[in-house]
DNA sequence: GCTTGACCTTCCAGCAAGGGGAAGCCCTAG
DNA sequence: CTAGGGCTTCCCCTTGCTGGAAGGTCAAGC
């Protein structure tokens, strides 16, 4: 297979796949005339890899998983493992997002959002508390 | 004051300021040894985009907010209109790592996590079904 | 006066994870 | 034989900084 068609199937651009042939992920065959040569098995890890992407972990997390999942001795601790910790990223950044998100609604909310300056957003963005006390006055 | 004072009061590293001042957020004079003078209006910016960028804001974004904060003819529309629309993204962003939080738990429950190979997360990366078929399946 | 250490300066490099686009082969169809 | 699409490498761009090297400055201590 070319990369073309390899794209196709995995769902990723080709742009991508050489950027993971660069950092060692896939090393597909070469033809004599420079193009890459896709084997079943480059297309089977592409597309593990745009899996693995889709669920958010990061190329080093997909790197490792890759060779866990190549290598028949494994235990699926290690595998869990890495689950667990990026799921644990996930949730710290849920939680982060929610606080902003907590806070900016309440500022948009207090917002007369019309042709007059007087703005609350901009008013809380200007002044230094952005603690509890000021979340229980706003609340 | 210096970049050393400034960055202690708005709580940003001095490379980030220095950096604000390279993309033309803050314009700190300079003394005649080369050093930055910032204003105490300068120091309020600072702490101004410190805030903004801890809810989330882009430096564009910040650089928008900014420039209503110091226009008093501004209309509280144009700023609510940027902060409903960090806001829309914001929400995005949380659904989008909600799903991936539960495809991940999914599989992360449904692993053993022991010394045997077996592993349901690998399984589910290596096999092509990530749509509803799949969902209900292991739900 | 001299040294030491904490500041400050600039510039260069790099991170994640690719995207955009140029310049130039290769291959096939009409 | 030419047009087009696909492929190649190469380098810069993105976001928002962060680190480090090489060097100037300043205040304190001896």
């Amino acid at each position: 297979m070319n990369i073309g068609d390899v794209a196709a199937l995995s769902g990723l651009p080709a742009k991508t796949i050489r950027y993971y042939e660069d950092i060692g992920l896939v090393k597909p065959l070469r033809s004599t005339n420079g193009y890459r040569i896709f084997r079943e098995s480059d297309a089977h890890k592409l597309a593990f890899l745009g899996r693995s992407r889709a669920l958010g972990f990061s190329i080093e997390d997909c790197r490792n998983l890759l060779a866990l999942y190549e290598d028949e001795e494994r235990a699926s601790a290690e595998v869990k493992e890495i689950a667990e910790q990026h799921l644990e990223r996930i949730d710290e950044k849920i939680a982060e997002l929610k606080e902003m998100r907590a806070t900016l609604a309440h500022l948009v909310d207090a917002c007369a959002g019309d042709h007059r300056p007087d703005c609350p957003i901009l008013a809380d963005l200007a002044t230094k508390q952005h603690d509890e006390e000021q979340l229980k006055r706003t609340a």
